[in-house]
DNA sequence: CCAATTTTTGTTAGCGTTAACAGAGACGCT
DNA sequence: AGCGTCTCTGTTAACGCTAACAAAAATTGG
């Protein structure tokens, strides 16, 4: 421990330089002859230089450091979303520290930028899919670099998320277009932005198509609450189709289908959500919507970078159209 | 944007003190008067300050940051892993800071590593699954806090793990338990150390009870390789239990005995490892093997803590223990 | 070949914090 | 009163880097 690694001044001294052309070197300035900058190089890599960020965060003001803030890392979405944007971040140049919240309410959110705050993040992208967590982001400070993902739509921060509402419309029109009469829905908790978004395309598309939705059954994402939805479907004979507001709802929903002997697709076809990379092997396998969460992280760090860059904290939105992955859990409901 | 914060001297100013007594209230000095303090938070309050952790990292030479490097966060494991980490670390006032590898080679953890050190983190936790990324830890700075977890057994850097071959062995010996003549084993990837202590805990369970074991089949973690050697499987009519090196594994192979009219567990006993949320609304529901990630986590942080504290390198290591769950997957063989 | 320009390099002054030391009161003891 | 000993506070100097300016070297044009 301790022993501190060289310096600039170290290099510079060995390369017979001042520091300052160590820096330009660095730093990629053009105006260094080809020369020194070649001696600078060999100095750096027989001293194994490493530049100090903490000490250019100091002077420059940022560092190169994105800050996320993110709860429950280790459900599908958010946790694929993280690891894209760590992909996409790495490619820029910049690391991402992750700041995570036990809940999404305010204190919380707050407390986890701050911390961002004080390490001088260039930016900061907030996963923030409910209600509360948006209120967090209105009393910031207006200078700093932000990003919403799966945020609140009707909120004046940038936002970039997943197109909810198309997803959901097209998984409940493919059923309609099987044949169903209509179509059932079990939804994420409705504290979520992106629950509220399935559930209106939802009913968007059986009111485009003149029906009268039914009650929707509220979830919690998890498979035991697609469970107990399932037991109550199971035992409706009306019911044939069934749009889950995700993969491990839908899961949750074809235990306690086939508990109940009700068989999939035969008897009742389910549709659900995020194509987790075993939807394919459920029983049966699981059509469903796949986000694109590449596309998403993409988007939120070049929102973000281009604020860092000009300055400007423009408002920014910006969609990604999730896409319908079509697999054998829908039929064309008996006659 | 560019508005930078309040520094200290100007809280020292509106204070009426030192910028130096502002540091001290701060860091929790104790000499300083009541009064004086008090004086001090309000001023802070007031201004909003918020410590330059920058500054604070250039001069103490290390940050209030835990670098992580992680590949591949969408798997459960490492996922729950990295959620429970950085909930470790933020209850003991430190970030963490994600650097994500496509590859675990060396050069792509050496390239994290090297990203996280010229950040000056105070410490780094490599998850390392893989014979190459052990390679990349033999030539760091020795001065560095560093701890692995997942790594390998054999080499002399401090390692947290789960205890994968206590727990392949007890998956085991609960299926020769329920009276199966064999368990057949589905393994994660060869080069994974997970996977090889699987295999070896299975295998032991078997000897143990003096049978020979059959080859294990290789898999990748994925339902999809699951699917492919439970095709096999269920065409061996000999088969009547199977354990898997993960649920989504097991999740394949129920799949494919499904398909071919294989029942689980009147035909054929499955158990998986990890218990991931689902396990348990697999049809059937799955006995499985669930690894304590925060265990881990705690674990992990408290010996690079412990590390960052004292200053000594020692090469420790600690052993978590998984728990076998039984669900339903599970039944005596048909005679 | 010299002045005007351009390119390359060096010098100096911070960035905001902590550490080390120094100074100023307050207190008790002889 | 005088003097050491606390407790509290202030002063100064780093930490390693970049920005701004200054100087030197190389290049150009007449």
């Amino acid at each position: 421990m301790a022993v501190h690694g060289p310096a600039m001044t170290d290099v510079a001294r060995l390369a017979g330089v001042s520091h300052q052309t160590v820096s330009r070197v660095l730093n990629g300035h053009p105006n260094v002859r080809e020369q020194t900058r070649l001696r600078v190089r060999a100095a750096i890599a027989e001293l194994g230089y490493r530049p100090n960020g903490a000490a250019r965060a100091l002077v420059t003001g940022r560092s190169q450091v994105i800050g996320v803030v993110a709860q429950n890392t280790t459900l599908y979405g958010p946790a694929s979303l993280l690891a894209a944007l760590e992909q996409t971040a790495a490619e820029e140049g910049f690391a991402v520290s992750v700041g995570s919240v036990r809940n999404l309410d305010h204190r919380s959110i707050s407390a986890a930028v701050e911390r961002h705050l004080s390490h001088r993040v260039a930016g900061i992208v907030v996963i923030a899919p409910v209600e509360s967590a948006g209120e967090a982001l209105e009393r910031l400070p207006k200078d700093v670099p932000l990003v919403t993902v799966d945020g609140d739509p009707n909120r004046p921060v940038p936002l970039v998320t997943v197109d909810q509402v198309a997803g959901a419309r097209a998984a409940t029109q493919h059923l309609l277009d099987a044949g169903h009469r209509t179509v059932w829905h079990v939804s994420g908790p409705t504290d979520w932005f992106d629950s509220v978004g399935r559930i209106d395309g939802w009913r968007q598309a059986l009111l485009a198509a003149g029906l009268d939705p039914p009650p929707p059954m509220p979830g919690d994402w998890s498979a035991a609450s697609g469970y107990r939805c399932g037991q109550m479907l199971a035992r409706m004979p009306e019911v044939t189709a069934v749009f889950t507001a995700n993969d491990h709802l839908a899961l949750g929903v074809l235990r306690a289908l086939h508990e109940f002997g009700r068989r999939v697709p035969d008897e009742i076809s389910v549709v659900g959500f995020d194509d987790v990379p075993e939807a394919a092997y459920f029983i049966p396998p699981l059509t469903t919507v796949r986000p694109d969460f590449d596309a998403v992280a993409r988007a939120s760090l070049q929102m973000l970078l281009s604020q860092i860059e000009s300055g400007t904290g423009g408002a920014l939105r910006q969609t990604v159209a999730p896409a319908l992955v079509a697999r054998q859990s829908v039929a064309p409901p008996r006659r």
